[in-house]
DNA sequence: GTGACATACAAGTCTGACTTTTTTGCAGCG
DNA sequence: CGCTGCAAAAAAGTCAGACTTGTATGTCAC
């Protein structure tokens, strides 16, 4: 997955990224590029790219006579999918699964709203498709090819929203059911409400009736809040 | 506002971003770094930080034997604030700001129903001050001073809902906003009724319920889809 | 036409020297 | 004793040139 090693300062990426997402760096911690380019074996020019590539992801800013310092988690730019992969590979994945989830339960809704006025013909067959993908796989611990189909399920309903900030979150929405899968709950087959729940999703879309399409995706999405009790008094 | 040439590479970032971003480069089209390190008058190091600093964005991808190809609008991160920034500059402005808006309508509800949970006692007390603001500064073309209250109010929103991904996006919708003012409508001055939904949604947030602030967020939102006539039919 | 091979091109890397900015600390002065 | 200002040092920033590596493309044999 992602983008693996496309050189060596995407190497020292695949390294010092994780590690300062991971907070193995406090904030106000100085380095040195000589130091680094020594530490990783690699020219200073290769450093350099590197760090600008992080202070681009504004997770260090670098100063002359200084060094470069490491910048508190607030300035980071958290909607990177780079940042996004480091953190949940990192310590505080489960805080990171959280806030995604919450960005989903605001967005998804809204984006199947939108969806029920603007998807394609092409985009409700597909839809269709796959809430049936999700009910034939939905039983017998084929979780695998469960999620398959859940993960392209939600990523036509942000394609289709026919927003290009909606459909950049497709890759999120993915981690997080990923995440959910491999590593949090579900342990046995999905709750099969929230499989109905899908399937009428994609009627509402394909009738075009957006406020269902919203009101049931937001029962979906408080579904997943609840699993990782994430609730309302 | 922003970071203004911060070295030579900064100074070709903000040329070359703004120009790919308002498509003047379509997409697959071929850039060899020497050329573009003569144009610039810069060294290959600088231009080669520079592409590094594109690529993470997901401008350009650099391919070996090929050169740096600008890649489409659909692979840009367009969560980025640089990103953002561009495009906002540039010609697709309006449509921009629409898909921010959408994005807005999504979040804001949502941060605001979190907000009334999680919003500390001082973050109670500025709110009210700036609905107050508002108030004060709604009428007689004070649009300036009504503009600095109105973001703030929404960047405590933001900040109170305890979430870091909602947070991130203040400047988002201080941009938003201060397009509005600046470049869109609002000739005049504010809907009485936004700003008075504004006085309630800080009632709201004060005493902790959480259903009425979305509610009445939402209600602001929509108001700010209508005013860029994104309709439901 | 299909394969293997040679070639050339542009990105990638490394090195060393030089410049610029900014912190720090010391000296001199009030 | 404290303030100002100058000098020195440290680290990022910049540059130029040589070399390496991967990879498209074209050529030739089969």
């Amino acid at each position: 997955m992602s983008t693996p090693g496309r050189g060596l300062h995407g190497h020292v990426l695949d390294t010092l990224g994780p590690a300062i997402t991971a907070g193995e760096y406090p904030p106000g911690s100085v380095l040195r590029t000589d130091e680094l380019a020594q530490r990783f074996d690699v020219s200073r020019s290769v450093m350099r790219e590197a760090v600008r590539v992080l202070e681009s992801m504004h997770l260090v800013a670098s100063r002359r006579r200084v060094g470069v310092i490491v910048q508190p988690a607030s300035e980071w730019n958290v909607y990177d999918p780079q940042v996004i992969r480091w953190r949940l590979a990192g310590a505080d994945r489960p805080r990171q699964l959280r806030s995604l989830t919450v960005l989903r339960s605001a967005v998804e809704p809204v984006a199947a709203g939108l969806a029920a006025r603007h998807a394609t013909p092409e985009q409700c067959s597909e839809l269709t498709e796959r809430a049936l993908g999700m009910v034939a796989n939905s039983r017998g611990h084929r979780l695998e090819q469960y999620l398959v189909h859940d993960v392209a399920f939600h990523r036509v309903i942000l394609n289709a929203s026919g927003n290009e900030m909606f459909a950049r979150l497709g890759d999120v929405v993915a981690e997080v059911l990923a995440g959910r899968t491999h590593h949090e709950v579900m342990f046995e087959d999905p709750d099969p409400a929230a499989v109905t729940l899908h399937v009428r999703v994609a009627e509402a879309v394909r009738e075009g009736d957006a406020a269902r399409a919203e009101k049931l995706t937001r029962e979906i999405t408080e579904g997943a809040l609840q699993e990782l009790d994430i609730l309302a008094p």
